[in-house]
DNA sequence: TAATTGTACATTGTTAACAATTAATTGCAA
DNA sequence: TTGCAATTAATTGTTAACAATGTACAATTA
């Protein structure tokens, strides 16, 4: 059964706008002017500034006093560097977490996940196909170590894809999760550590 | 000279707030109420909301829609072993970024933070040498990859540091601090790593 | 009694007006 | 024209009232 869940307005409107921002379509350094975006979404600037704020501590703005909030650079090749082997240190730890110890469920779901990148992807969706990517490894992430493990997990990984370009060449990216969803399966933990680290870069 | 910062309404009920969470006055699972802080620190509820927002991306605080916010809880171990990892990961980056590339006038400030932590200790102010220590650590990571960096580490730290007992005990806290400032300042960048590596844990 | 519904209360969510600050413009003088 | 000061406009920060939601408890029913 899918679950349909409930998403309060803020939550919207964060999505919408960490996809503008993922997809390019804010480009850095763009101004975020309060009163626009409360007309965009026909909301009053209270819980645009909610907004806001959830997204500047999520990396994808940057915002100064009694100035505003604006889309932030992309990460300096050294900092990329470090967000990739943090993020890998955090899944690998995901990874050992779920060994032997996922339901037929849960992987059923992650299946799920990658059928909808698999779609996103012979469409040429490339935005709502990082969404998707983000979302499997989210998935599991959460499985393995919870709410704290995610709030860990998301800034590194959203900092990261700002002005991603990978994911238009790669063929290959959705048979990568395949074998990470494989080697869960198996319970082999070595092969699903080496899956990671090469969706991972 | 001092700086003597200026910090907003808001940045200023953040530091009151994170203070109290991390010595403990805030106990976990501890509900915050947005009318009663609004009248602790004399504002409407818009910026206790904004604060809120933020001590909750930092993971020192756990939300739920229509129902508030309250402390969390501490990290289980195994989420704390690998916070420590992560942490290790970011300031020994942050130490070869500084390697040789460090003015007298940086290493002058850091020993002058150090300072004041001795001072703490010495009175058994225990929650200001904590935040003093945080304070040591925030400098030279800002200082070697900036504002960026320093958005990876911050949340790390935080949630690491709730309910951080090692701190009441050592009485060597200071001189490992005293010992990566010499390092940083014979630019042994080996010497660096393992003092860093020794301080965090 | 146990479960359920209904109601009153407390708390968060939202809004719009107003204040404070910053950015842009204008006018003036050298 | 250029540089600067004063003024104006645009934007963010704050506030207080109101709406919507969730919680606790009493009343009701099986």
């Amino acid at each position: 059964m899918k679950s349909n869940k409930i998403l309060s307005v803020r939550e919207q409107i964060a999505d919408v706008l960490r996809s503008d921002i993922i997809s390019g379509e804010l480009e850095p350094n763009a101004k975020l002017n309060e009163q626009k975006l409360a007309e965009r979404f026909g909301t009053s600037r209270g819980p645009i500034r909610d907004v806001l704020i959830k997204l500047t501590k999520e990396g994808l703005l940057v915002s100064k006093d009694n100035v505003g909030s604006s889309v932030s650079s992309p990460l300096t090749p050294e900092l990329q560097k470090l967000s990739i082997e943090i993020r890998r240190k955090i899944e690998e730890h995901a990874v050992k977490q779920l060994e032997n110890n996922i339901s037929e469920a849960d992987l059923a779901q992650m299946d799920a996940i990658i059928d909808k990148m698999q779609e996103h992807f012979d469409k040429e969706e490339f935005t709502e196909l990082t969404k998707t990517d983000i979302e499997f490894h989210k998935y599991f992430v959460g499985l393995a170590g919870g709410e704290d493990l995610t709030n860990l997990w998301y800034p590194v990984v959203l900092r990261m894809r700002m002005n991603y370009q990978r994911i238009r060449n790669s063929q290959t990216l959705v048979d990568e999760h395949r074998h990470i969803v494989d080697a869960l399966r198996k319970n082999d933990l070595k092969l699903a550590i080496s899956s990671i680290r090469k969706n991972i870069k």
